[in-house]
DNA sequence: AAATAGGTGGGGAAAAGTGGGGAAAATAAA
DNA sequence: TTTATTTTCCCCACTTTTCCCCACCTATTT
């Protein structure tokens, strides 16, 4: 599955290069959708499909599970891998995430975010400084 | 399983040569990831399988187990060991612990740590002054 | 002091990433 | 329906990075 932290760039297209190892799992089909803190989420075919399925079945009473919904699903664009192993992301998701030309290609395992590359840094600055708190309280699910 | 504390140089692309006796039980596969204390984490792939099975079912809608999902997967990348045992390591991680030249190699029985020198010389030297200490509130533990 | 084994450094081939031209397809306009 | 314009995607060429391999150094053993 998907781990590590690359760094790739947009081209004049809109074009982003993912990482070599991960394109073999995204080749059959893969889904880009808003993220939160501000990335992109980019799964395979397989992955989406059960995502989007709790999606679907979350209650629409409550306001914020229907904003919820509406972001990631009506959010989301199938991509297709071109043949140099490049997506193409549609404009209203990079203007979302705030994509320039430096990108961040980031494996969280069941799904790649794609974030622009100063807002990750910052994001890392910010996170890893609480890094030990955040672990202490991640104590109890036994990591 | 690993123990033992060894001192190695990294090479100027980023190479860290692994001490003999840990490369079989890394040659299947190893993953380094962002460790507590400004370390870095070597783990045989079994071993990481199972931490990595922990972090990806974290639920992503809370924002702590977010950045720690972060932290641990997209900080973490996985290695081979070239023909003359040594790993490449990216740059985005040799940052985070802060290697220069002179790295540790320590033996933690399912990980290996990797410090850098100085950092490790003053953790060493802090928390063996306090051992005694350290060793009582560890009695409840079982040790 | 020679021999061996583990560690270190660097050149070069191969692979991955990047940029851009142009054909094909899709969409819009006439 | 035809023409014009835009978008998508394939392909080629260039650059950068990775990794394989050879050679050398250093320390330990005989």
């Amino acid at each position: 599955m998907f781990i590590g932290e690359y760094s790739h760039n947009l081209d004049e297209k809109g074009r982003l290069a993912i990482p070599k190892k991960f394109r073999l799992d995204l080749s059959k089909g893969s889904v880009v959708t808003k993220g939160l803190d501000n990335c992109l989420f980019l799964y395979t075919q397989e992955e989406w499909d059960k995502l989007a399925q709790k999606l679907a079945n979350l209650p629409f009473a409550q306001s914020n599970t229907r904003a919820f919904a509406r972001l990631m699903l009506a959010g989301a664009m199938d991509v297709l891998i071109d043949k140099q192993g490049r997506v193409m992301l549609p404009e209203y998701l990079r203007t979302f995430a705030g994509l320039k030309k430096n990108v961040v290609v980031a494996g969280l395992y069941n799904r790649l975010e794609l974030w622009d590359t100063e807002k990750w840094e910052e994001y890392k600055n910010k996170t890893e400084k609480e890094s030990n708190e955040i672990a202490e309280q991640m104590a109890d699910l036994g990591v």
